[in-house]
DNA sequence: AAGGTCTACGTTAACGTTAACCCAGCTGAC
DNA sequence: GTCAGCTGGGTTAACGTTAACGTAGACCTT
């Protein structure tokens, strides 16, 4: 299934009137071509009339300023590059269409590169690559902060932001509060009568990981209790199932928060298999407010983020960083909520 | 959580030497600019040996062409474009990062454009600002045949392909078997005894709809089963939750093909609010195969797509369109696969 | 009225690359 | 020896845009 267009613009220019340049627009005008050009970047040095004249003969002419001779004269950039992860992940890819989205929104072109692993190598890569397009700033959406020694000194001279990445790196960004919202969870499940809660962790070297853990630990320690061992997933349904089968194995678990939804939905299968009742025996929350966690069975309590809105800020202050004026808000950090359903409840009246 | 880099870029050229150009290149190897021009690009009328040197020269000065400058001469963009729709649907998702890492791999940058609605509107404007790029070639990744008559005569003269658009738009493009794929489905149902099967579809307008429609229709009826009316979903867990509850309203239903597996996980969480064993009562199949399917309860039976694939085949037959040569699989079907979890099972013997 | 400021333009010369054309020397054929 | 054809180059002039500078007239000031 598939479109067709038009085969022709591999030979055009030059003789096609379809693609007026600033010359034509200023004989037309009657003017010379820096008034044109003074025009289009809304400079001043022009009067009205002439200004609406041009205007007009550039609406006529259905003018494009070419941006390949503005970028050469210039020296300057109108496109920002974003390098992701090529992950499926909830969070990652709305975090790029956020990003893109605002950029269209400010005026820039943007420029994607998706890579499946996030190393030195294949960075500076991403970063060479990007150079040429050119780019005048770049968006990294690396959820690892094992990246960060590959983000820590990379030798391009672009002005560049990191997603997440953590901040020893640099200065920071819209970021998620985790530690409070993990704490959230953590009291949320201890108000509910449980004695303690179970952690299913993203891997080490991811960064929300490290965050969430402390948030949890924190509220564990707070209320004094027992802080078990955190158990590492790989944000797969798969490492969530595993996880939740060894909790299960222990006999006093009755509370697992899970740092990503995905986990959760591994972890319910694992109550499945175990024929453990949630939340009857077994209170799960999860974290992100993915899609389809309203409608795993039962209905996942989790943490929402705005994955979107986290990725516009991260692109305003990317912006800010080649000296655009941007809304004054881009410091704070974005809370995430917890949205309770129907995963988590008292814990059965055995192990109050 | 941050990176920064170098607020350096803004005011460079002209006296820094980390941006050499051909000029620069051309004095140092004692040559003219003409000749550094022609090993850039490989092309011949040069000598081995200067052809060595300049090579040299060119990796002693870290020298990198300007994509401008030779845009603005050739008038030849590298670039392509990716309009496509901001989801966090597994299928599109992928086909993305499939589409965008094969045009690099060709040498081309990429350009995203997400479009929260895909309208005869914001296509053009998307196309108008591909074209300020510029891209040479534009895919878009449209999953609504609604999209057809906003792509059937795009105004640009930029060489357009559609990935998933209805076949009247145009000509074909790397898709996916879907009729046979639903028609599989619906045989593997009924071979485990089920006198028919329900379905429920994606929304009318996308384009996999009908086809999936049609396979499953076309199996029932060349088994001679009756043909219910299949009941419309958006996608959502959410949506197919709905149809879940009105199908088993029913009393006779026994069997549900979901257009996706969100749907599909909103059926199986029907069956658990109608206390519905699955797949003791109701067996369940979705479409998609994506990550999560196999750790759904019980784990999903689906139809698994390459969406990479059909990603860097769409983006073949886009770079053909522009005299690019392909390899020559570009036009084959990808065919999808059954995979068979643990949600198919004969029908309740009171229902055989 | 002479000088000083503005305002609204115009001229010139690049930015880095390549298409089109030119040229010098060598080889081999006659 | 001379002419055609090849090889390995070089020269020139753009591509479309804008920075830097120039200037002519209008409008004050004193």
């Amino acid at each position: 299934m598939t479109a067709d267009h038009t085969r022709a613009g591999e030979r055009r220019r030059q003789t096609d009137r379809s693609v007026a340049g600033i010359a034509e627009v200023a004989r037309t005008a009657g003017v010379s071509m820096m008034t044109v050009s003074r025009v289009i970047n809304d400079r001043p040095g022009v009067g009205d009339k002439t200004r609406e004249r041009v205007r007009q003969v550039m609406k006529d002419l259905n003018f494009q300023p070419n941006t390949s001779a503005r970028a050469l004269k210039t020296g300057k950039a109108s496109a920002v590059g974003i390098i992701c992860l090529a992950t499926t992940l909830y969070g990652p890819a709305v975090t790029l269409f956020g990003v893109e989205q605002a950029a269209r929104a400010a005026g820039y072109a943007v420029n994607v590169i998706s890579l499946n692993t996030i190393t030195r190598a294949t960075l500076e890569q991403a970063m060479a690559q990007l150079s040429q397009v050119p780019v005048a700033v770049v968006v990294i959406i690396s959820p690892l902060s094992s990246s960060a020694e590959s983000l820590r000194d990379l030798p391009g001279k672009l002005p560049t932001l990191a997603v997440w990445a953590p901040t020893d790196v640099g200065m920071s960004v819209a970021a998620v509060d985790h530690q409070h919202a993990a704490a959230a969870v953590t009291q949320h499940l201890l108000g509910l009568g449980h004695r303690t809660v179970h952690h299913v962790s993203g891997p080490a070297g991811w960064t929300g990981t490290e965050q969430r853990i402390e948030g949890w630990r924190t509220a564990l320690e707070a209320a004094g209790r027992p802080v078990p061992p955190p158990i590492e997933g790989d944000w797969t349904a798969r490492s969530g199932f595993e996880a939740g089968l060894r909790l299960l194995d222990q006999p006093d678990v009755t509370a697992v928060f899970a740092a990503n939804d995905q986990m959760a939905l591994g972890v319910l299968r694992a109550a499945r298999v175990r024929r453990v009742e949630v939340p009857g025996q077994l209170s799960i929350v999860g974290y992100d407010d993915g899609p389809d966690s309203a409608y795993y069975s039962p209905p996942l309590t989790t943490v929402r983020q705005d994955f979107a809105l986290i990725g516009e800020r991260a692109l305003w202050l990317a912006l800010a960083k080649i000296g655009h004026s941007t809304p004054p808000t881009v410091d704070t950090l974005v809370e995430p909520e917890l949205i309770v359903r129907e995963t988590t409840a008292p814990p059965p009246a055995t192990l109050r």
